[in-house]
Parts: C-alpha cells; sequence; structure tokens
RNA sequence: GGGCAGUUAGCUCAGCGGUAGAGCGCUUCGUUUACACCGAAGUGGCCGGCGGUUCGAUCCCGUCACUGCCCACCA
C-alpha cells in the first residue's frame, strides 16, 4: 500500500543512488541507435546552482530523457568552467579578508589558492544538479582547466596564431581599474548615470580674448588632449582652423584641426580629441597623426604625464579638482546636467572602465563569422524562437576583434614566450617554443585567455579533440544546445565560430534559447537585491519534481518566467495528485497486465480514456519533438488532472464497487495500463515520483528501471470516435446534474455517474441534453435519502425520470424562473448573433461548407434550446 | 539613435482567423473509502488605442501609446 502522501526528500535520495549505480546516464549504451547529445552550459565550478541554471538544466533534462526513453543513445555532456574573473575576484576576497592579496604572494601560491577553493567548493555545483535529477552523463564530467581541455585551449590558440588570426596589437581596450585588466566589449555594462557636461573654454594661441569651447562629460581627461577638432563645414570656426589651442592647467599646445568626426549639432561643435582615452578620438588621433597622450596609471590614478597636483589622484577626485580650478581660471563656460552612459564592468557593476592603451592579444574573428552567419542563413543551425536568429546575426555582421587576453592569473596562460629580444615564440609547450628559439632564454607571456576562449571549445574540447575520438565522431555536432539568450554573444556564437573552423562543421543542429527568470515581482534576481529564489530551497521544500515540472509549465517561448514558491507550491500539488490517483489505482485492484492490449477494450469509458491517453500520447509527443516544454507540460497536467482523475476515476468508481465481471477486469486493467502510460510521459518532467510509482505499483517485472523503459506509442482504436462522442454528453450531463444541484443547495446523494454502465445510449443522449430533464433529475436526487437509491441504481432514477415527470412539473423552484430567463436572454442573442452571419451573403457565399453547416447547426440548437426555455417559463407563469 | 519582445480575467501567463483559456486569488457549497497539497458550482475580459485586409480579427497588416530588454563611439 502507497504512503498517505509522497515524501520526496527521502525518495530522491534513494532514486538519484539508484540511477547513478545503474549507469543509465551513459552514452554509447546503444551502438546500434541514433545518437542524441547535448553539451551542457558549464556552470562556474565554485558557483551555487541558481535558478536559471535549475530552468536550464531542466529542459536539457527532459529533452535528454525523452530522447534516451525513444531509443536513442544519448549524451548528455556535463561540466564546468573556471569562470576566469569571478573565481579569481572571490578568491582574493577571500584573501583581503586575510589581509593577504595576490600580489604580495606571486603567481604560483596564489594559484594554489584558487585550486584550493575550486576543490572546497567545486562539487558542490554538481552535487545541486543530481539533486535536481539531472541525467547527465556523470562518468564524462569535464572542467575547462582540465588537462585535456587545456590541450585544446592550447592547440587551438596555436594554430589561429600560425593562420594569422590572433595577432598582438597595442591598441585602447576597456580597462577594469580594480582587477587591472582588459575586458572585451561583450563584458562592458553601460549604466545610464546623471552626470553633467562642462563646457571648457580654450584659449586660443596669439589671439588674447579668443576661446574655442569645448564640452566634455570626463573634465579629466582634457589632462590628455592632443587637439581640438571641428567640423570642416562649420563657419563659425573656419578661421581658427591650423591655429593652435592653449590646453588649460598644463600651457600645452595643441592644434585645432578640421574633421568630419565633430558633429556641429553637438556640445559645442567643437570637441577635444583625447587619443589615449576615448575610443573615437583614437580614430581621430591615427587619421591626423597626432600624438597619444596616457594619463592613467593601471590602476585609473592619474600618473606623471599631467602636472604635479593631479598626480596619484584617482580619476573622479582629479575630476572635482579640474573643474575647481577650471572655474578659479575662469575656463569654465558652464555646466549642463545630462544622463549618459557609463561604462561600468559587468560582474560587479561599481567599477568604471577606462579606455586604457595597452599591448593585447587579439583575434580577428570576422574570416571565422562569416562561415558562422552562413552556417546559420543555410538553416545548419537553426534558433529556437528563430527570432533570436536575428540577434545572432546582427552581433555577427558588426563584429570587432576579440580581445582575447586577461592580465589575470586563473585560467589558461597564453602559449607565447618571448626572448630577451622581445621575439615571439607560439609553441603548444615549452620545449617546442625552446626549440624554436634554438635554445635562447625564454619568458613567458604573463597573461591568460578570457574564459569565454575555453568555452568556445566546449562542444569539441568535451568530446575529446584534437584526439579522434569515438565520441567525436559519433556525437558531433551536437544535437541541441539550450542556453539563455544573455549568452548568445558570449558564448553560442563564438562556439559556431570555433566549431566550423576546427571541425568543419557547426557545433549544434538546434539552439535552443528559453527565457530567463525573474523573481515573482518581475524582478531581475541578483543577490545585492537579495531577491535570489534558491532552487535548493524550493527543492527541499516542494521536492525536484514539483520544482522541475513548475520550471516546464513556465517556460514560455519567448519572455521572461516568473517564480516563485507560490507557483512551485502548484507543482508540489499535481504531484501529490499524481501519487494519489496511483493510490486509488492500487486500492482498487489495478495492476498492469503483461500483454494487455488496450484496442481491444469494450467498456465505452475505457475506449474513451483509452483514445483520450493516445491524443496525449500523440500531442506531448509531438510538442517535446518542437521543444514546446510549457505547452507539453500543459497538456499532460491537463489529461492527468482534468481527464483521468476528474472523470475516468471518478466515472469507473462505480465499477470498481460493483461485483466481479468483465466490465470490473477490463477496467482494473485498462487503468493500470493507462496510469503507466501517464508516468511514462511525466518521466521527463517528474523523474523522481514516476519512477517511485513505476516500482511501487505494478507487478510486471520492474527490476527495470522507468527511465529505460520505453516511450508510449500512439494507439488507435475501433469505435474511438463513437466512444468519445457519447463520454462527452455523459459528461455534459453529469456537469448539468451538479450545476443543478449546487443551484438548489441539495446536497449529495445520488451516485450520478453509475448513469454510465447502462446500456440506452441514445436515451442518455438525449438526457444531456434536455436541461429540464436535469433538473427533474436533481429534484429526484434531492426529495430521496441516499438510501432510497441503491448504488448501481441510478440509470434507473433517471429513466424513470423521463418516462414518469412532465416537464411543468418538477420546475417550481422559484429562482429556476429568473435563471431560465437569464439563459433564454442568452440564447435569443446567441439566435441573434447566427442569424446575423447566416444572413450576411457575402459570408454563406465564401465561407467554407464546414464552417457554414456548423453555424447552421448551432443556430438550431440555440433556436430549439429558446424554444425548449420559453416552454418551461410559460408553464412557470 | 537602431533593433527585438510585450500589452488578454484581481495577479502570473497560455492561445494567435470561426461564439475568450489555465493556474493562483475571490464567492458559495461539500469531509460519499485516491487526494483538504481535496472535490463541486460560481464570480470575473470592449484580448492597449485608432485605422485597414477579410464574409468574419484577440489572432494578419499599418499606425500610435505605454512597458521591458538588447545593441550603438558620442562630446
Amino acid at each position: 500500500m502507497l504512503d498517505k502522501t509522497f515524501n520526496p526528500r527521502d525518495v530522491e535520495t534513494r532514486i538519484s543512488a539508484q540511477w547513478r549505480a545503474s549507469g543509465a546516464f551513459a552514452a554509447g549504451r546503444r551502438p546500434e541507435a541514433e545518437p542524441f547529445s547535448i553539451v551542457i552550459p558549464p556552470p562556474n565550478v565554485t558557483g551555487r546552482l541558481h535558478i536559471g541554471h535549475a530552468l536550464n538544466n531542466t529542459l536539457q533534462d527532459i529533452l535528454v530523457r525523452f530522447e534516451r526513453m525513444r531509443g536513442k543513445d544519448v549524451l548528455w555532456q556535463p561540466g564546468t568552467d573556471h569562470a576566469g574573473i569571478a573565481t579569481q575576484l572571490i578568491v582574493e576576497r577571500q584573501l583581503a579578508e586575510r589581509q593577504m592579496n595576490r600580489i604580495g604572494m606571486g603567481r604560483e601560491k596564489f594559484l594554489e589558492e584558487v585550486w584550493k577553493w575550486k576543490a572546497e567548493s567545486g562539487g558542490a555545483i554538481v552535487e545541486q544538479q543530481h539533486r535536481l535529477g539531472a541525467s547527465a552523463d556523470w562518468s564524462r564530467e569535464r572542467f575547462t582547466m582540465d588537462e585535456g581541455l587545456s590541450r585544446a585551449v592550447t592547440k587551438v590558440f596555436v594554430e589561429l596564431y600560425r593562420q594569422g588570426l590572433i595577432y598582438k596589437d597595442k591598441r585602447l581596450v576597456n580597462w577594469d581599474p580594480r582587477l587591472q585588466t582588459a575586458v572585451s566589449d561583450l563584458e562592458v555594462e553601460n549604466i545610464e548615470l546623471k552626470g553633467h557636461l562642462w563646457h571648457i573654454k580654450y584659449p586660443v594661441e596669439d589671439q588674447p580674448g579668443v576661446f574655442i569651447t569645448v564640452a566634455t562629460t570626463r573634465p579629466e581627461t582634457m589632462l590628455g588632449d592632443t587637439a581640438v577638432a571641428v567640423h570642416p563645414g562649420d563657419a563659425r570656426y573656419t578661421a581658427l582652423v591650423g591655429h593652435h589651442a592653449v590646453l588649460p592647467l598644463t600651457g600645452r599646445l595643441i592644434p585645432i584641426i578640421a574633421d568630419d568626426y565633430s558633429d556641429p549639432e553637438k556640445g559645442t561643435g567643437a570637441v577635444k580629441i583625447t587619443p589615449g582615452h576615448d575610443f573615437n578620438d583614437f580614430e581621430v588621433g591615427r587619421r591626423h597623426h597626432l600624438p597619444l597622450i596616457n594619463i592613467l596609471n593601471k590602476d585609473g590614478t592619474l600618473n606623471d604625464e599631467v602636472p604635479a597636483p593631479y598626480r596619484g589622484l584617482k580619476t573622479h577626485v582629479a575630476r572635482l579638482k579640474i573643474i575647481a580650478d577650471l572655474e578659479n581660471a575662469g575656463l569654465l563656460d558652464k555646466v549642463e546636467a545630462i544622463t549618459h552612459a557609463v561604462p561600468h564592468d559587468e560582474k560587479t557593476k561599481t567599477v568604471v572602465l577606462e579606455p586604457f592603451l595597452t599591448e593585447q592579444w587579439y583575434l580577428n574573428v570576422q574570416p571565422l563569422a562569416d562561415k558562422a552567419i552562413a552556417a546559420v542563413e543555410k538553416g545548419d543551425t537553426k534558433f529556437v524562437p528563430d527570432n533570436w536568429a536575428g540577434v545572432y546575426f546582427s552581433w555577427m555582421r558588426n563584429i570587432r576583434p576579440w580581445c582575447i587576453s586577461r592580465q589575470l592569473w586563473w585560467g589558461h596562460q597564453i602559449p607565447v614566450w618571448y626572448d630577451t629580444d622581445g621575439k615571439i615564440y607560439c609553441a603548444e609547450t615549452e620545449n617546442d617554443a625552446r626549440a624554436q628559439a634554438g635554445g635562447k632564454a625564454l619568458t613567458r607571456d604573463e597573461d591568460v585567455l578570457d574564459t569565454w576562449f575555453s568555452s568556445a571549445l566546449w562542444p569539441f574540447s568535451t568530446l575529446g579533440w584534437p584526439e579522434k575520438t569515438p565520441e567525436l565522431k559519433r556525437f558531433y555536432p551536437t544535437s541541441v544546445l539550450v542556453t539563455s539568450f544573455d549568452i548568445i554573444f558570449f558564448w553560442v556564437a563564438r562556439m559556431m565560430m570555433m566549431g566550423i573552423h576546427f571541425m568543419g562543421e557547426v557545433p549544434f543542429r538546434t539552439v535552443i534559447i528559453h527565457n530567463r527568470v525573474l523573481d515573482e515581482q518581475g524582478a531581475k534576481m541578483s543577490k545585492t537585491k537579495g531577491n535570489v529564489v534558491d532552487p535548493l530551497t524550493l527543492i527541499d521544500e516542494f521536492g525536484a519534481d514539483a520544482l522541475r515540472f513548475t520550471l516546464a509549465q513556465a517556460a514560455g517561448q519567448s519572455r521572461d518566467m516568473r517564480i516563485g514558491p507560490a507557483r512551485v507550491e502548484g507543482g508540489r500539488n499535481f504531484a501529490t495528485k499524481l501519487w494519489n490517483t496511483s493510490r486509488f489505482c492500487e486500492m482498487n485492484g489495478c495492476v498492469s497486465v503483461p500483454g494487455f492490449d488496450p484496442a481491444s477494450v469494450a467498456e465505452t469509458v475505457n475506449k474513451w480514456i483509452v483514445t483520450e491517453t493516445a491524443n496525449a500520447i500523440g500531442d506531448i509527443t509531438g510538442l517535446l519533438e518542437s521543444f514546446r516544454f510549457n505547452d507539453a507540460a500543459g497538456t499532460a497536467y491537463h489529461f492527468v488532472y482534468d481527464i483521468f482523475c476528474d472523470w475516468y476515476v471518478e466515472i469507473t468508481k462505480p465499477i470498481f464497487q460493483s461485483g466481479a465481471g468483465p466490465a470490473k477486469a477490463e477496467t482494473r486493467a485498462t487503468t493500470a495500463w493507462a496510469r503507466d502510460q501517464i508516468l511514462k510521459l511525466l518521466h521527463p518532467f517528474m523523474p523522481f515520483i514516476t519512477e517511485e510509482l513505476w516500482a511501487l505499483t505494478s507487478e510486471t517485472p520492474r527490476d527495470q528501471l522507468l527511465i529505460l523503459s520505453e516511450w508510449p506509442e500512439r494507439i488507435r482504436i475501433a469505435g474511438a470516435d463513437a466512444a468519445t462522442a457519447e463520454m462527452h454528453w455523459v459528461i455534459e450531463l453529469i456537469k448539468g446534474v451538479r450545476s443543478v444541484r449546487a443551484e438548489m443547495n441539495v446536497p449529495a446523494a445520488a451516485k450520478i455517474p453509475l448513469v454510465l454502465t447502462g446500456a440506452n445510449r441514445a436515451a442518455k443522449a438525449r438526457l444531456a441534453r434536455n436541461r429540464d430533464v436535469i433538473l427533474t433529475l436533481a429534484r429526484l436526487t434531492a426529495a430521496d435519502s441516499a438510501d432510497a437509491i441503491p448504488k448501481g441504481s441510478a440509470q434507473f432514477v433517471l429513466e424513470e425520470a423521463v418516462a414518469a415527470l412532465p416537464l411543468g412539473e418538477v420546475i417550481d423552484f422559484g429562482r429556476e424562473r429568473t435563471r431560465l430567463e437569464k439563459d433564454l436572454r442568452k440564447a435569443q442573442d446567441e439566435i441573434a448573433r447566427f442569424d446575423a452571419k447566416l444572413s450576411n451573403e457575402q459570408f454563406v457565399a465564401k465561407a467554407p461548407e464546414d464552417v457554414l453547416a456548423e453555424q447552421r447547426e448551432k443556430r438550431a440548437e440555440a433556436s430549439a434550446l429558446a424554444l425548449r426555455l420559453a416552454e418551461a417559463i410559460k408553464r412557470l407563469a
């Protein structure tokens, strides 16, 4: 006997262990089968599972379990990412708490600390994925800084270098002055802030009293100005072009030049040019061969290029001082309050990034991007939903060189060595480099690669590349990638480029972009806001199945989703429902019958439920094939709740309560069969509870886990339509009776569902249409006590009711009249509506025949109903 | 400045040419041997505004308004 309620905690641990011991998740179990593969988006190895991961992993697990049940040879490749900046930040923070810092301890020591932290916290997220029920092939777990993956990274770097696609360049980068590293364009978060536009008067050389006024939001950068630019066609300034301005506070002379870049409409029409600290100015500087002055140190303080009073100041401090000094000098023309976008670091959003001149490694992605664009255009890779392809294209088509070096220590160190002359040796190993260098003393490049560089290789590096492994051959390209839209650029695009470049084939056939998870108020979850919903808490409280089902239900095609305890509670309730239904089946002796043929059932109810089950199977299969997770979950929910529990189970109760007989045996077998189909259909969504019920509720051999069993096949049975039609009448009838009873406050008495077991279908159909008869029945059952109507005899009651009672007599309830009048009005409205439609010549001429017929039939029905209602009202009067 | 989403029941969202749907909430009733993490019956919508296409529009097209997100080098 099943326990009264389902206890997720115990069951989940036990079953999880069972699955892992069984080796059921291992890829390559079915060498003859079609392969299906997914690589997991590797989470930060030291991170914790957040609700976004939970959604992402759930969707993958649904697909993977679905395909595994369908007999495919499934690889779900798990693993974790070293997450360069994020991890290094955490460890540095920890060191700071112990009054230490990485510079002080040196690279080697620091890396030891990071590895130690990885060892300490590294298992956590994987453990959490297990708790969610993720059925990845854990024996193949990889880490981006594994030996194998690191070798792949090195090889890719060296090859791209040799192909001339990786190069070193000195140009402006986005610089993080706190971490003191370059970051890529993508890692910049522009935040709208209130600020000021300062108008500063630059005196013109040898023209006392003449000024050229520039406007800037970053006055401190004026110390690095090397020109003032005006538009060539701007009449206000033509006279000044070719002259020099005297840069305030420094006295340096800078040329006034003409350049299209200057927009006469903006600011004052004259713009200060700071090639060392502004991306546009850098370009202007190149065009005009302007000198380039770097006024910043790596930590963002002003360096010795600036006048002594400003040296060592942080930029925002220097700004205030400069403004004050300019004002004192009478050179501050005016100040406007504006809002403007200020670049910040994307991780903490607290550090202002500075354009900064450094030498970095770049990857010329243009040629790779061209192929990656073509691949999506050709349909080699498809985005679901496909509007994300547009996002992908727009970024790819405007792609710029990727700055791949980072001045961090945690990551893949760049495989480049320098001799004492600074000559570059790029090689896979230090020995190779030394050999190239002819034995010269070498020092290795200090920098590491952008985290996303190794992530970009994930689909093939995890499969063993550069070795030609059997897995690589079998599972690349992967079938599906499931990810969130915010890493399309960071990750998806780069995997496309690297995959095509190194494998000659796209890394995945389909990219499923799921929505982002917000809290219940619709706010983006963030630690600082404290509104992070911890999936583990939800699992503890409601169970993994409840969370998974809730997430799947909410996984719409293109929007954010809001998740919180209230919603997961609904998922939990559904799990409980499933449990209790199985309990009902068990209590009534519904045991799976080996060799049971659902197409052979004779009873109407059974034919009907087989048909409904077949429909659910077909629908859910199709929906999962097209990645419509929410629709699939919704269909399953509706089938289990509304069809199986609310109707089939209720309707079969009388059959189970009657004595023995073929109908009873058949219904038992059918119920067990339907229950088994439900368990299978729900298994991808709710693996734990279904696995548990599978083991507990059937007597067919259950040494085999549900996870390995087959996905249900669609069944066709003879007479399905007739059975369905009759059941619809019956259901309507019962609903009508219930409704009338509720209205009349009739206590429950007779077992209405018993109606079904009888033979006279035509009579039942008539009953179901006839509201008056329903009223009669309701009155009868109200008048008589439950005892007066023996169980199993409602059929008799109904037919008696029809035969014995003239319609008018029963409608003697005062409230009934208003009710009838209301219905009549409604019916008349309907008639009018259909008449309007049917008298519309164009409609009659052009509408398809079946639509017309339907409309006419409905018109007739409404009219008949109105007539009956009118008569009933007349009798009441 | 460009682009992409969205606007449907009190709330969160499905639906996307043929008389408006779910979950939660709310109201009323109900403990009959699966289930109170329950059941039954209800309440509740000019499907953002305005035009157009169509016999027919929540659905297609145009436009406006508002909301959110992404991208962009603006002084």
